[in-house]
DNA sequence: TGTCAATACGAGTAATTACTCATATTATTG
DNA sequence: CAATAATATGAGTAATTACTCGTATTGACA
């Protein structure tokens, strides 16, 4: 059982007809993924259901890691492409409207194809994750959120100085992500029923807003 | 490859020599799985390192998977005892006295074996988990919790009921429940400095009770 | 001390699977 | 229409690994 270490695909598709073949690759990928789960995936399967022969997986993908880290990428970026349009769209809305669009918008993201974010999270061995690529999309999210924090600055306890409250915002930051993040991870795959009103995204919106707010006193 | 799916013990240890080696065995699969993740771990290496043969191993645990679950059931049963205690010695503490003390706890079990948490909870597959124990511990925290938000309801928000908070309890002890556990779990393995002084379980501590403490009017 | 059950041993096996490579087919280009 | 580059093929291979089973050793108990 070889298995390199590079991620870059040895040929890049050049023609309309490889292209295809890297796309259905991909998506079959995501099928068994979702359907068997990590351990049953392997790239034997993998091309058959993609209708290409295993030669062909291996032009486009070094190895099987290349392949789990390429789903990721994919995956990662339609997500922080969505946040980031989203962190625009709402960056002049004060905290109350802006944080229940944006815990709506996380909520929508992981409800896109709950199965496969829980099989790359919970499923995939370290050793075929790319920290780099998974450290590089937190930080992107982190920065979204701290710019509005800022831009909102006079609004959230976290900057005042005389309250108990960390002058460690990357702290606060981190709180926030993790907190979001794996709310709306679980209430999906666990709790469908919480995430089909809104009642459950008025509560996370809830727990955010109280904490940050700035009480009038 | 076989895998069969009892997960009884084909014999029981009834001498002392043996229940050293069925010690020496979930002792030497924390140690490679902790080291190693769960890929490279294998029942092999763990008989070697345990010190028996690979024989040994199977008269104790029929399958792999019988391995990862007696951990986990010992994993899980030190969290729940631990935590058990700590509510029953702070079930008659006010909120602010008992939800920061909790919090410490719940780091305090995170950080016991931080990389067998991580290793369980984001590397073993799920065909290896036993849906049924996990579930099992999570409504012992859920039961806990409930016991404790209605020991002290008049000063939790979320029993009024002209609030716009939830009629639904279990939704609450939910988000209760994930946040910290989430929170606790990636603070201990991402930013040890964080729990090193006690600002994050403030932090933390802060975010559970702006959420759930009734203000004063 | 002899007998039987409990325990330990570990070489071997069968199944799985990531990946290669020699060859064949298809597109492009001059 | 060559000639060459791009793409596709899939039988085969080597490595890994969960698990078996026949045999040996040890302990309990009469």
């Amino acid at each position: 059982m070889p298995s390199k270490c590079s991620l870059k695909p040895r040929k890049l598709p050049q023609q309309e007809r490889s292209r295809l073949t890297v796309e259905a690759i991909l998506e079959a990928t995501t099928h068994i993924l979702t359907e068997k789960g990590y351990d049953k995936t392997n790239t034997n399967l993998i091309a058959e259901r993609a209708g290409v022969s295993i030669g062909s997986l291996y032009q486009y993908f070094p190895n099987k890691k290349s392949l789990i880290v390429a789903l990721r990428e994919e995956h990662s970026k339609e997500i922080a492409e969505l946040l980031a349009a989203k962190f625009n769209h709402l960056f002049d809305s004060p905290p109350e409207i802006a944080i229940p669009e944006l815990v709506k918008a996380v909520i929508a993201v992981h409800a896109i194809n709950p199965r496969l974010h829980q099989v790359l999270s919970e499923e995939i061995p370290y050793s075929e994750r790319s920290q780099q690529q998974m450290q590089k999309t937190d930080e992107q999210i982190t920065e979204l959120l701290r710019a509005y924090l800022e831009r909102w600055r006079e609004r959230f306890a976290l900057f005042d100085r005389d309250r108990l409250r960390p002058q460690n915002i990357e702290m606060t930051i981190f709180i926030i992500n993790r907190t979001v993040e794996s709310l709306c991870h679980s209430a999906v795959i666990e709790h469908p029923q919480f995430v089909s009103d809104s009642q459950f995204e008025q509560e996370v919106s809830n727990l955010l807003m109280s904490y940050l707010i700035k009480k009038p006193d």
